[in-house]
DNA sequence: ATCTTTTTCGCAAACGTTTTCGTGTTTATA
DNA sequence: TATAAACACGAAAACGTTTGCGAAAAAGAT
């Protein structure tokens, strides 16, 4: 088991100095020809590599960003993990994942453990519990002690950090309209609780598109689905209330603010021997896998998460590299795209 | 911008010695109770928290485990993931993630750039170029540095370190015979290149069950797969292959090596208006979500992906935590287990 | 009052780098 | 030949910790 090799140990193998080897290495001119040469192939012959955490210490930064996502098991936040992955590496950084869980504490201990010289900045997107609470000093603190954020996705407007998000609020609109322009009359939205700003821009995009379209709203029309309950038992409950729903009131268009639910609405419909898309029509919120294999495959809003990802890391390093006060916060809001797919057709 | 604090700042602050701060603030006996309230309670006001790189250079440990996976987005993937990081969170210790995009090159230059001093140990799944081109160089590099390696899903035999596996080979030959209990006479699979252990085992698996049943392979029921193709080329090539297959024989069973493809022979069959499960049962090797939405829901053989994780975690752990000389390896495989569902009822 | 013990604290080394500033040696210039 | 310039290298500090050991001061014992 050969042990990596350091700067003092090829120092003393070859009867130089530390500093010696040092520059030598760095092909520094101060160095002579000879002395060079024979560093330089010692060091290669032993496969020298600098030792990451001696340099991060010396450098007073690690070249690595940590990722606090409420889950990683889905697809939405897996796909925003790669878009940041991809970039920091062009960019020689790292990326460090920590889960939050949807909980307020794991979220705290989390960027704590993280924020003590591990990283060099953040990129996240809040839990629910923590956009329950309204709690908000992990963040500001880590800002304060020049620990730069960038959140997606979930956002709140209280901190003074870069924000992407997608345009939730137009997005839904479109898909709304879209179900309108297809001739859909009666159309419901199966949404979350409005604590979550996505859920609530999405509802509202729901409402602005009836409205521009002289569609009076219908509270009935409107499902506001708990999701807090973590078990599968919510979507059992989505479903008898969904089938209630369609079987009380002749809804020919559905749109729901995520995949699940939408597929969700699929199998209620199926089961209520409705056609999709003849008798109604569904529109989903997402960029997920269901949505692309299910049958009809269902039309949705794209949210382009990797895109998402790739725009937060290089925000991020930008900001890192600048080094400029991290003054001036940006808002980028990506448009979302409609993919038309059979469920609408 | 309050920058962090630290053990010199406090030193200074207060007017004692560094050593005496520390001491101070890991409670040690040393030190007389006045300064030690003083200290502890100037450390508390300023938020004291030490840094964990200098720790690191200290101690020569990061309490970091690298985690390098072929992909990201895949639910499999993910999955194991989250089991590591809940056990190496449980136990003080972050991950960092490397995507190998199943590239060769990739996988290389992450683990050089983990290796130097930024991680302890490696959980790792291998790529497929790298399967393909049996270079194991940096594997091996690795290990005789004293950085121990776990691999999951994707091993390879020749590399003395932990493994762990799920049992493909005994989960798919109970797969196969499900469907023959279940009166199926001509059991198609449709299988990935060989290259894969996973693939080659779950064939084997197949042709085993067929065997012990008394029932004669036929090379014409085997599609294998060219996945090498990352776009959804292979996806609709695959399509026309099930097709060809369905219209020719009268193939009552299907055994996908993956989920993908077992929606996508549902997807074929609904076409060709087979009927699932009446005229023909399907089963898929997976964890995945497609299986149980996807309608009628797909009978699946569960990896049980987050135990992998959970697994692997605890494994490369123990071992960093364990003086002794990391000579024998673990071969951990854990048991499948069908979940049935209405595509083989 | 003297000596021993205890208490309380600081020095210094170590982890592995990079870099500034000297210093000693060699070579070139007057 | 004396002096200046160029060259080649080393010492030391710094990043932020922890810890063994020595030493000063206080307390106790005789």
């Amino acid at each position: 088991m050969r042990q990596t090799v350091t700067l003092k140990q090829i120092a003393n193998e070859i009867g130089v100095s530390i500093s010696t080897v040092s520059k030598a290495l760095r092909n520094s001119v101060e160095i002579g020809a000879e002395t060079k040469l024979k560093i330089q192939a010692y060091a290669k012959l032993y496969n020298y590599r600098p030792n990451n955490i001696a340099l991060s210490l010396k450098n007073r930064k690690t070249k690595t960003i940590g990722v606090i996502i409420p889950e990683i098991v889905h697809h939405f936040f897996s796909k925003v993990i790669k878009g940041i992955e991809q970039v920091a590496n062009k960019r020689g950084y790292n990326v460090i994942i920590g889960l939050s869980n949807e909980s307020f504490d794991k979220e705290v201990i989390n960027m704590q453990l993280l924020a003590n010289g591990s990283i060099d900045g953040f990129i996240l997107s809040i839990s629910k519990e923590t956009l329950l609470k309204q709690d908000y000093h992990h963040f500001t603190e880590s800002i304060d002690q020049g620990m730069p954020i960038v959140m997606f996705d979930r956002v709140v407007n209280d901190i003074k950090c870069d924000k992407v998000v997608v345009d939730d609020y137009e997005g839904s609109r479109k898909a709304v309209e879209l179900l309108i322009s297809k001739g859909c009359k009666n159309i419901a939205l199966i949404t979350t609780k409005d604590y979550v700003s996505v859920g609530r821009l999405r509802t509202k995009g729901y409402l602005e598109a009836l409205d521009l379209n002289k569609i009076v709203a219908n509270s009935e029309f409107i499902l506001k689905v708990d999701d807090n309950d973590v078990s599968d038992d919510h979507l059992e409950s989505l479903e008898s209330d969904i089938e209630k729903l369609l079987k009380q009131n002749k809804v020919d268009g559905i749109f729901a603010v995520n995949e699940i639910y939408a597929i969700t609405a699929m199998k209620v419909a199926r089961k209520l021997k409705l056609n999709i898309p003849e008798n109604i029509k569904i529109i989903g919120f997402t960029d997920g896998v269901l949505s692309k294999h299910a049958s009809p495959s269902l039309t949705t809003v794209s949210q382009h998460a990797k895109k998402m990802g790739e725009i937060s890391a290089k925000l991020i390093i930008d900001k890192l590299e600048s080094n400029e006060t991290h003054e001036n916060n940006e808002l980028i809001i990506i448009p979302t795209e409609i993919i038309e797919r059979e469920s609408t057709l």
